[in-house]
DNA sequence: CACCGCATGTAACGTGTTACATGATTCA
DNA sequence: TGAATCATGTAACACGTTACATGCGGTG
């Protein structure tokens, strides 16, 4: 929904285009996450068929200004003041990964360990360099954000790899 | 993709049946993320269509056995061999949502911050109590993985006050 | 018998995402 | 003039997810 509420809460803000939605959300959250802008328009549609916003006429050259409205605003305002995901994490394709690697003949746990920690390492490396070139503060909260995450998953990795050499294959329960 | 890599992976350990799939994924990655038995058909049958599983005739008592074929065999090594995601994030909803926040009126960023980090932590007691009760090993891994992850999160909750006390509404760039 | 768990499946929907087509405007 | 950018939109698809229908077998 990330992208659907992202829209919502910047008309409810004030009414823009399909472009300037594309450029605002890029502004406000750098080039980790670049918006397709068919899928702005793809989701202003969804938004307009839930009731959430509505197309104003063609304001001035040519560009079609979407506004919010009520329904719209009470979402918004109910997505700031409830917390993300309280439960139900999205699907985390690494520990998954891991779950069955772990419980699978013929993987090397070690080699995946290996592997990821140094991808992660490497994406970490990334996102230090691009968080130099942030300009906008919400921008580098974001790239940290990331960082933060990379980093716990690289603790992660080393806390399988501590257990798994003192648990070997064969005393697994 | 993590639902279609993770039958297909059981796949390459052995011949399986739906419903047998489904009670090994939730065996090895704990009561977190329940696959409804439904998504097991579906993606089977897309499975089938991209060529990386066959059906095979029904074995004995009324068990529809899915066999993996050379290609799906190839996707699954190529799966562990790569590490998960080297760059392309899966977007964050609340990383996104507080570079909204923090660029926006009429947004209390520092409510948003204290009902998150409280819903967070409540996450983290809730994983506490539910690591007590995993038997497997796996399960154990999986859940330690969310925790992490929580951790890191309220971490960067704090950064984000702690960076916003500093550079406070009508600094920012 | 009725109920429950096992087992297979289907239809429908939701979001995310891309590829493509089409024009207008700007600028070298 | 031609290329690039702005701007709108559509068609198609992928995956995830749920609700529902169906049948079989055991058990109270």
């Amino acid at each position: 929904m990330s992208v659907k509420l992202s829209l919502l809460a910047l008309l409810a803000e004030a009414p823009r285009y399909g472009y300037e939605l594309k450029a605002e959300f890029e502004r406000r959250t750098g080039e980790v996450w670049p918006l397709n802008v068919g899928q702005v328009y793809t989701t202003l549609d969804r938004l307009t068929r839930d009731g959430l916003v509505e197309p104003t006429g063609d304001d001035g050259g040519g560009h079609l200004y979407y506004c919010i409205t009520d329904a719209g605003r009470a979402a918004a305002t109910q997505w700031w003041s409830a917390p993300v995901e309280p439960a139900a994490p999205p699907r985390d394709e690494l520990a998954i990964k891991l779950a069955l690697a772990v419980t699978m003949h013929g993987v090397d746990v070690t080699t995946v360990l290996a592997v990821q920690r140094a991808a992660t390492l490497r994406t970490m490396q990334a996102l230090t360099a691009s968080k130099r070139a942030t300009s906008e503060l919400s921008e580098r909260l974001v790239v940290e954000s990331l960082l933060y995450a990379a980093e716990a998953q690289v603790r992660w990795l080393d806390h399988c790899e501590q257990v798994l050499s003192v648990t070997p294959i064969g005393d697994r329960p």
